[in-house]
DNA sequence: TTGTAGGCGTTATCAG
DNA sequence: CTGATAACGCCTACAA
């Protein structure tokens, strides 16, 4: 093991910790040219590696941050868990990922050790569900972004998408396109964006003073989506087009087109939000909402290590627009 | 901030600092129960948080692992760094997942910072570069496991593929199927499992007595992976079936026989090492051969705990077989 | 059963 | 320019 200290490198060195210290932290204004030298072999000669726990424990920083995903499944953490590491990276800082699974109990125990290990800051995916937990630590004053979801009553800075207007801009343009029955799938509406995206959906219906059906509004488990949206294709009136709320639900709703051999495009009109990496290689390619997932972790690791650096806190949200890309899955239906 | 330390909450409790370490780490046994009760209260009432980094300090143990990952954007790295993560939760310890993106200099970098801040061990999916690093790691009793590569000449544990078995079957699936020009398309041979593909890939055109044909082994970056594969296309006698040699070969192999009208299954069969996660959502669904990412993920965190607990090294292989899953792209073509 | 003292490997302060 | 010395917050003998 590393059992060579900085005491070993002074010994070696023939002088004190300090200097060696000092050398370290490059601080050789005033080092004399000899010192230097001696000090710098000797740490070679030992191949010396410095201990950043005893650095941390002094400095009361520890140059680390935590990143605590709601679900590492969706494909919008992956990129903005990327994002934040790449921001890290070039700030010498390291972001440790965790993944609360949806996971309430999960989250708590993640964000107490986190903190216990001193983490500088936190960038969570809330559940929501801490709302006490997330309330102490901001009064506290400690550094905390909220990333994607937000939750009610809390002075935090948080990094958002533009749910609401994201998704009523797909519906104007189905309804664009003749669709007058289009259904929504999302997972329960246990979070934000979920609750937004639906209101985006009913809005732009009331825009178009078109009926807002509880029929063709599915809220379901992942696990539970097939047999859902089968119910909706039974209905008398079945939707001619499907607005799937995010990347798991489409993935459903997919192998769920595939097995009862309805087209997407001919039978039925399909938009997505998240972006898809393979949305343009399937048979049709399908129109999707694409988040800036990196823009977005950038800037929360920016507001982050800014928190951090400034010993402050803030209160503003980051809206970040979504685009809209159109391909053949949500063309026109001729009836 | 949590300016509240053992100290505070002692003195709160009207104890030493030795006792409330006690109760900390579940020594009641010789306690007495008034002064219990009067440490929980104290810790309660201060809303006490042990500092873990201190503790580490002291006890020369982080209970962090570091993982680095060749390169975050194949589906493997997800997943077996998902089940590191998973494994490490169960066992107390955390895992801190970095991404070297196939980049030696990064490679370097990381295994120095994480080893400066003390992680007791690290799983790598080794570049491969840095031969003199790794050897003296190991020297030096450090406790490490290898992933997914194998770099020759190092006595370490590692957990890997039977990259040239698979391959293998696979070939003789499609051979069986009255495949005789196969075409391979690998990214640059610059590590094991790469080579070991090629490998399967030539031994079984051997044992089937066809030619082994330059131009049918494509080794190219992913940038120029499109190019290359219209040389393929394009030669006198092209190949009736084509290897993909991984996921991110996989995708451009798709975008390029999209752009080119070529039919899946139909003008072309497709067999594709590594499991795709929308393989049987494609038109044709494609044929792929499974690595088994979380028992792998799994095997590699045990076997590092056990060599950090046990202060112990070996020097082992562990092969894990591949699964051929069989769907319509690899069918029989009939010319 | 509880307290005292020393140390883990750094850094910070302040003399010299 | 360099070197003592005292923290940082916790753990571990050993003493009481």
């Amino acid at each position: 093991m590393a059992r060579v200290t900085m005491a070993v490198v002074a010994k070696e060195a023939g002088v004190s910790k300090s200097t060696v210290s000092q050398f370290l932290n490059g601080r050789f204004e005033y080092m004399g040219e000899d010192t230097r030298k001696k000090i710098d072999e000797a740490i070679k000669k030992l191949g010396y590696q410095p201990n950043y726990l005893a650095r941390s424990l002094k400095q009361k920083r520890t140059s680390m941050i935590g990143v605590i995903v709601g679900n590492i499944m969706h494909r919008l953490s992956t990129e903005v868990s990327r994002s934040i590491e790449d921001y890290c990276h070039e700030h010498n800082m390291q972001a440790i990922i965790c993944n609360a699974d949806d996971n309430p109990e999960k989250e708590k125990k993640y964000i107490e050790v986190l903190r216990a290990k001193q983490v500088d800051g936190l960038i969570i995916f809330p559940t929501g569900q801490n709302v006490e937990l997330y309330k102490s630590m901001i009064e506290e004053g400690y550094p905390v972004v909220f990333m994607d979801r937000k939750v009610d009553g809390l002075k935090v800075n948080s990094v958002l998408a533009a749910n609401i207007e994201a998704t009523a801009e797909s519906m104007r343009h189905l309804i664009s396109n003749g669709h007058k029955r289009i259904a929504i799938a999302t997972q329960p509406l246990s979070t934000s964006p979920r609750v937004d995206r639906l209101h985006g959906y009913k809005q732009a219906l009331n825009e178009a003073s078109l009926p807002v059906r509880a029929e063709y509004m599915v809220h379901a488990d992942i696990k539970k989506m097939k047999q859902e949206l089968d119910k909706l294709i039974c209905l008398q009136e079945p939707p001619t087009a499907l607005f799937a709320g995010n990347d798991l639900v489409f993935l459903e709703v997919l192998e769920f087109l595939k097995e009862k051999r309805i087209k997407i495009g001919r039978d039925i009109a399909l938009v997505v939000f998240d972006n898809i990496p393979f949305a343009h290689l399937v048979e049709t390619p399908v129109t999707t909402i694409a988040q800036p997932g990196y823009e977005m972790g950038q800037k929360a690791a920016e507001v982050l290590l800014q928190q951090i650096k400034e010993d402050t806190q803030g209160f503003h949200e980051y809206v970040f627009p979504c685009e809209l890309v159109i391909r053949e899955s949500s063309q026109k239906i001729d009836e």
